[in-house]
DNA sequence: TAAACATATGAGCAATCATTCATATGTAAA
DNA sequence: TTTACATATGAATGATTGCTCATATGTTTA
């Protein structure tokens, strides 16, 4: 490109201009967009996709969690509380412990859905 | 936890240990769900999700869509290489310009299935 | 009420990552 | 075969993030 600092440069001289507008007319708005990832990110790493791995079959207590996945207390803890943030488990108290489970079966089917994907290729 | 250090303690003191053996026996393999938190992790940007975004309407040259997002053409290209690898995008020379493209329309079902998860809440 | 247990959380650290800058590669026109 | 254009890429950097440690909160039992 010749010039780095500025889009308007290059937008003259290449840019397909019926296509950049009809694409920008339809685009959802930023915010939406900025959700969608924020919600992606939540499954984007390997030890919260194994709790809701283990969660997607059975509710499950803090400690038993982190003898499934043999890490320690505290991490399960932070990474159950961004899940919760997420609405993606509900957590339910008995006595010492605190049992958390899926919060709807929505999350099932999202990760159902990038399985099926996975195995697709 | 009485000891951070080592989960055994706590295996003898508070483990349900016929659901945990339950669910050890049918937790898929460590690759599978890694593979899954990598291939999430790839929507967790707001930027890749706004390329993607732009590609389910139209294919689209590097310019234009660094046009459209109003980034640079260098960090476009970056993530443009992380969608591909990844196999959500495929690419299409033309001359001088390159014009990408979803690679199938299972993105745009993943992508659907996660905005009417979050319009549902 | 004190002690033990289960979970939650703040601070610190190491690792990851998105962007920028500079530059290389690939293609077409002059 | 230069020159210009379109895209790709390596290195550097600032920001984010997952985990650990220490400790706080909440609950039950002695």
């Amino acid at each position: 490109m010749p010039e780095q600092n500025g889009v308007e440069v290059c937008e003259f001289l290449c840019a397909h201009e019926s296509v950049v507008s009809e694409v920008r007319a339809h685009m959802p708005d930023e915010d939406t967009l900025f959700e969608l990832a924020e919600f992606y990110k939540v499954f984007g790493d390997s030890t919260r996709i194994r709790i809701l791995t283990v969660l997607c079959r059975h509710e499950m207590c803090v400690c038993d969690l982190a003898i499934i996945l043999s890490m320690n207390q505290s991490a399960i803890s932070h990474q159950l509380r961004i899940l919760k943030q997420a609405r993606l488990i509900s957590a339910r108290r008995e006595g010492k412990q605190v049992f958390y489970s899926l919060a709807d079966d929505h999350v099932r089917h999202i990760l159902d859905t990038a399985i099926e994907h996975l195995a697709e290729r």
